[in-house]
DNA sequence: GTCTATAGATGGATAGAC
DNA sequence: GTCTATCCATCTATAGAC
């Protein structure tokens, strides 16, 4: 019976998943909000109440952690996207039209950032990491554009008249609108609207940049 | 004639002149090609073959000299599009249409951008401050929309009809589209496309963005 | 496995000689 | 004013005690 290999180990890897967890998030939280140059080990560590050696002990390295919560959250962004891609493609009998197929694009990480949303930190942190990742981020965002094929596709579909340098293009000024949506930019525009304008109507929000992206589109 | 109140100053103060153009230049271009928090100190002075203490004896700190570059730059550029915009209104007796007011806004950036255009380094100084700067400069960013009420007043202008709301929230998605002109998205889209597109034809790429945006504004 | 103590490296800033 | 030498703070990563 002391045997360790017959105990139970869900105690103590129930502990360790827990801590490794706890880093992950305190790290991710950290980074959404002060940037990834900002936030040192040792703040991540204190936040999380764990020690300090915790982190390069469970991921390596400062950098591991980051590209795994990278690795992570935009998979999951992804995943969503071509989930709700393949329902709108389903709908339309194999071909949907330019709004549906923007709205696969735009909803999920719209949806993230609404406030209280739990996945909110997920869309700050992915908003982040396309400005100021490490260079391994930055080769993988170079690179993996798989998920952005199958939308150029969609959209060439759409728009079979359209040349397809146009729908690259076009792709490419719809992404600007998507990656715009920070914090800081959205408190730049509710100071000089003079408080009209409110970030927090997600649907509506979604509604506008729809229609504006649409249009784009279409012309 | 040994006084040296009677001795010709040009020497000293062209070489001190010389000396901290050195430096200014080379911080910019370090700083637009690797980011803010990539570039040391030792690494600007060794680019601009000036010693160590240039930077604070000139400008007193690192931070300093990064937020001169930012004020210098983002007040030439916004000079430049106030000129455009107001071209545009005195062509068209007070009131231009859509188009006129966001050429005024985006061509100054874009054309700055141009491959051997002499300010190339400047329009990617400016859009990395977006995203990486100081809270000094991120501070300025947010509060000083003087520019920007402009041209919202002219949007408004032109599209009467549109509550104001409307007109806040299309001008910042058209801010989007301008600060996602950067060279890793360039390179991105550039992958995604198979080479299809080309952004050194600056023009060409200055109507497409009016082409989508003027669609999105007369939604 | 957890934690402390510390190594090892880097970078901003400055004193002081010239 | 320019430049070297150096101080001092900070950070990542790790060795070693428990």
């Amino acid at each position: 019976m002391t045997d360790p290999l017959l105990q139970d180990p869900h105690d103590s890897d129930e502990a360790q998943a827990a801590t490794k967890a706890a880093v992950f998030n305190a790290a991710e939280r950290l980074f959404a909000l002060h940037g990834f140059q900002n936030v040192s080990v040792r703040d991540i560590t204190a936040e999380a109440g764990v020690n300090l050696a915790s982190v390069n002990y469970h991921f390596g390295s400062k950098d591991a952690l980051l590209f795994e919560i990278f690795r992570r959250r935009t998979s999951e962004l992804n995943r969503e996207r071509a989930r709700m891609l393949h329902e709108a493609t389903a709908r339309h009998a194999g071909s949907p039209p330019v709004r549906d197929i923007l709205e696969a694009y735009f909803g999920p990480p719209l949806r993230w950032g609404t406030p209280d949303h739990d996945r909110r930190v997920s869309a700050q942190f992915i908003i982040r990491a396309r400005s100021e990742g490490t260079a391994e981020m930055r080769e993988v965002l170079r690179n993996d554009v798989s998920h952005l094929e199958r939308f150029a596709a969609a959209l060439m579909s759409a728009r079979p008249d359209l040349p397809k340098e146009d729908v690259y293009w076009r792709l490419h000024f719809v992404l600007g609108m998507v990656h715009n949506n920070r914090f800081a930019e959205f408190d730049r525009l509710h100071h000089l609207s003079g408080g009209l304008t409110r970030e927090g109507d997600t649907e509506a929000l979604l509604a506008r940049m729809l229609d504006f992206a649409e249009a784009g589109f279409m012309a």
